[in-house]
RNA sequence: GCAUUUUUAGCUCAGUUGGAUAGAGCAACAGCCUUCUAAGUUGUCGGUCAUAGGUUUGAAUCCUAUAAAAUGUACCA
């Protein structure tokens, strides 16, 4: 189904059902034309025989004869079983497209002050370990949900959380103390993350070694895994942390900013950026207020023990712990304390979009739903964006056991292969050298971005690093590369003013091209609503491969029609625009040159 | 066991929310660079839309059952 002709004839053909058989319809469901028949779009009749008792053929039939007679617009229709085939004029399509041109931002809302703010959280790491392949799908897809829903006409808030403490925290610190030999990033040239995650594998490899001993000393292993020293001792780091022993804050606090500083890079690499951040060690604590609340309210009860549960059994989930028995909260306590809390910080949020892994499914289901029913009213603008793994040919990646895709390393791979490639098809020769060096970078995350991005988000993704991601065909390099190619080509053109007049018979090419571009802002939207990037990755690689069989076949600045040619430069301008557009939604760069 | 999700060409994925004869890329094969950039383009090959029922004028799409896979299943975060 298509919406962008109904503003054209809804009005007219609702005029003619209530004229013809007093009937009241006053949406119609309109889709383009297959290509095996003639017409551009088609009018489904068959949903309008509920109101109109007769055959599909006839009515449509009587429908197309009108049409052809009160709008200027349709020139010919043709009639197949219930489809009604109507054939446009190219004023129709070059009137549209003037229309298009008269926006500067178009597709987009506009976002205002009073535009309703969202908070999209995401990538929310650790601090014990480098990020991987999957954090890279996190990150991609919060990034260019943020960009889209900000299209949608929203304030977006980026945020984070950061989960800087804990027990895992502490193994890292542990096995850095005990075998680390006072090691910094400087004295190792190591990023910080990379460094501190060398220590978080150190201390699984140590604490694997020491439950072996154990069990081969006729423990069971269940035990040996509590009583091995290592752990043991892991534990009691977190207790002088939680009491706020000064050296052991130091350490946390100087370990945390290694592994900050080599985010850093990381994210610059990958392009992405925050608005705010939250961090775990601040906000563990909140949500014991609200349990209070709930308690009073009776959406919570309390256990003989002490500890405090609520009952979800009437929504098909389960009993679910909120406060144990000693009073210390968990993993749901803390959601609900900030999910409160960002409310109060920010007075305009209406709300949250939370990027997590569908492994999380279930909390989240309980999360929305505890805060719904502890009557908070944005309990209903809360959205889990739940995605897929990325999971290796083998299996599942674990950092403990460093069974990871490193995101550095792939980005170093990627941009390798991009200089390759580059060097092989002989682009980019004439550049500078840095400049050069940058452009592998912009295509190998345009090629990393765009293999991610284009699946929907909660299928998961095998990422076979044998295979390794692709630069021609349906990627992003072939979508960087059509737009660089507009961009010379409108330069090579020296046309000062694309003005055209609308008596040009359009090539079917273009005519393709024009429904395709005034198609953009119902993509948008269509992302917007399903939280999905690769609503737009595909709507965008449709558009370049139309515009690839128009480049091919028609040869533009050849073109001895000024007035043709003015319009074929607009129309490949509006192209390379809404291309940079969409890639922008994404997160990938265009480049004007490739 | 229960819950959620997934299953479309050899591989990786689309499929405009129920419309016409299911589309791309990769891989394989055959063409197109003296013409705006060949990371391109044209064509050939490739389908029991997991399976079986049902609803409907019409189903890859909605419902039910079955199978396989992934994840979750509460005092880890």
């Amino acid at each position: 189904m298509i919406t962008n002709y109904n503003k054209h004839f809804d009005p007219i053909l609702s005029s003619f059902l209530s004229d013809e058989y007093s009937v009241t319809i006053d949406s119609f469901e309109f889709q383009l034309t297959r290509k095996e028949f003639e017409g551009d779009i088609t009018l489904v009749v068959f949903s309008l025989l509920s109101h109109v008792k007769i055959r599909p053929e006839d009515l449509a039939e009587k429908i197309g004869h009108y049409l052809i007679q009160n709008h200027e617009a349709v020139i010919r229709f043709n009639v197949v079983k219930g489809f009604l085939n109507l054939l446009l004029a190219d004023k129709f399509y070059l009137n549209q497209f003037k229309e298009i041109l008269t926006k500067p931002n178009y597709g987009h809302h506009i976002v205002t002050k009073n535009s309703p703010t969202l908070m999209v959280e995401f990538s929310s790491p650790n601090t014990n370990k480098p990020l991987h392949l999957g954090h890279i799908r996190n990150n991609l897809l919060g990034y260019s949900v943020a960009k889209i829903l900000e299209a949608n006409g929203k304030n977006v808030v980026k945020t984070q959380i950061i989960n800087d403490r804990g027990i895992h925290i502490c193994k890292s610190m542990l096995a850095w103390k005990k075998f680390g030999n006072g090691e910094t990033p400087k004295s190792s040239g190591l990023k910080g993350d990379q460094l501190v995650g060398k220590y978080y594998i150190k201390f699984d490899k140590e604490y694997k070694n020491e439950i072996a001993y154990l069990v081969s000393n006729g423990q069971i292993e269940k035990e040996a895994k509590k009583n091995a020293p290592l752990l043991i001792e892991a534990q009691g780091l977190l207790l002088l942390w939680e009491n706020n022993d000064p050296s052991t804050l130091d350490l946390w606090k100087k370990m945390n900013q290694w592994v900050y500083d080599g985010f850093e890079l990381t994210y610059n690499d990958l392009g992405v950026s925050f608005d705010s951040y939250y961090y775990e060690s601040e906000t563990y604590l909140l949500g014991k207020n609200i349990i209070k609340k709930g308690l009073a309210n009776n959406v919570f009860y309390k256990k003989e023990d002490g500890s405090v549960w609520v009952d979800l059994i009437e929504e098909g989930l389960d009993e679910k712990l909120l406060l144990r028995a000693d009073g210390t909260s968990v993993y749901m306590t803390q959601d609900l304390g900030t999910a409160q809390k960002r409310f109060e910080d920010e007075p305009l949020l209406s709300g949250m979009v939370y990027t997590v892994g569908n492994e999380q499914d279930y909390h989240f289901k309980v999360l929305f739903l505890i805060l719904k029913k502890l009557g908070y009213d944005w309990a209903d603008d809360l959205h889990h964006l739940s995605y897929g793994m990325v999971d290796l040919p083998s299996g599942k990646m674990k950092s403990r056991e460093g069974k990871v895709v490193d995101a550095d390393d792939l980005i170093s791979e990627m941009t390798a292969e991009a200089k390759n490639i580059s060097e092989s098809v002989g682009k980019l020769d004439s550049l500078d050298e840095d400049v050069r060096q940058l452009m592998y970078k912009k295509i190998a995350l345009g090629a990393l971005k765009y293999f991610i991005l284009k699946v929907d988000p909660k299928k998961k993704i095998l990422f076979d690093p044998e295979a390794s991601i692709d630069f021609s065909g349906n990627t992003g390099p072939f979508i960087q590369y059509t737009h660089a190619r507009i961009r010379t080509l409108i330069q090579k053109s020296n046309l000062d003013l694309e003005v055209f007049s609308s008596s040009i018979a359009l090539d079917e090419r273009e005519r393709n091209i024009i429904k395709q571009i005034s198609r953009y802002p119902e993509a948008i939207e269509l992302a917007g609503d399903q939280y999905s990037p690769a609503v737009i990755a595909n709507f965008i690689y449709d558009l370049v491969k139309s515009y690839n069989t128009f480049y091919q076949n028609v040869s533009i600045l050849a073109s001895k029609d000024d007035n043709l040619k003015s319009f074929r430069i607009a129309l490949s301008r509006k192209v390379a625009d809404i291309i940079s557009s969409g890639c922008d939604l994404l997160g990938i760069e265009s480049p004007d040159l490739m």
